[in-house]
DNA sequence: GGCATATAGTTGTTTATGCAACTACGAATT
DNA sequence: AATTCGTAGTTGCATAAACAACTATATGCC
């Protein structure tokens, strides 16, 4: 009976996840910083399509936990970028493949040093055995969590 | 020097913090069966409110981790649908103080109780101790990633 | 084959965010 | 008192999210 483990002060900051927030802020102006001029949504996206290109927008939408619209609507703007492009499938009219354009390919080495600094600053202090705890408590709230 | 710590596929989940994100889902998604019409954005501010009334917008975006115009336009929503209002402070003619209507008093016992009834399902399973230490961790990164 | 149903993706609408530029007022300095 | 600087709040613009309604294609069943 989990009842009253948060105190009042407590519960909003962690309904709103401002951790995670502050982190994709801090990341997102890495990149800024770094004259990479894409959005932390789109650059999820790539990362899915960093590790395993050709996938349809319903796999992003799984990969993301984004629904189809926002994928589609992210795969535009990608598109307009000339970061992806959609390829429709063979076997299957309704889909589309999502695949990444040269310029999208540089930009991998580049986001993710940025992103693996992003999170070293950001668990300075923190150690190895409490982030395993922090990671097992965050999957297992997702996991009570999904339909 | 914590490097490594993130493997690649779990890197993106911390950052785009699908949990907190499931956590608010639900419960939006709880007040909708409930009947309540506000988002949880706007919630976020009643919070703050039910604590205590007459902040200045300013207090707001500090409570809330939200920047100016975030707020600026929160508020407008949140009077849109009368559950607020901008009192205009007499000592200092730049700032307004934000009041709640009666309407807004009656809505925090109903959604204060679906919040713990969330935070409940999300934490099915999740010993005290690993909470604690979860939110240990999440003030930390916060705290780092502070300017 | 033809119809019902499921799946993939798109579009419209409302709400929210971040950033930059702006207005209005107050406080400090000279 | 006038100028300068800081603070409170607003507005414009681009991007993104959730939800509902829609189109097009595929699949399964009769």
């Amino acid at each position: 009976m989990p009842n009253n483990q948060f105190k009042k002060g407590e519960l909003y900051s962690f309904i709103t996840g401002k951790a995670s927030t502050a982190v994709a802020r801090r990341l997102q102006k890495n990149f800024k910083r770094a004259g990479i001029d894409i959005t932390i949504e789109q650059w999820s996206v790539l990362y899915h399509l960093w590790k395993q290109e050709g996938q349809s927008q319903q796999q992003l939408c799984d990969a993301t936990f984004r629904d189809k619209p926002s994928i589609t609507r992210l795969v535009d703007n990608l598109e307009k970028q000339k970061l992806v492009k959609r390829i429709p499938s063979k076997d299957d009219r309704r889909i589309n493949l999502i695949y990444l354009t040269k310029e999208a390919l540089t930009l991998q080495e580049k986001t993710m040093a940025l992103a693996n600094k992003t999170l070293n600053e950001a668990l300075t202090g923190v150690t190895i055995a409490q982030i395993d705890m922090a990671k097992e408590v965050l999957q297992k709230v997702y996991e009570n969590l999904s339909p």
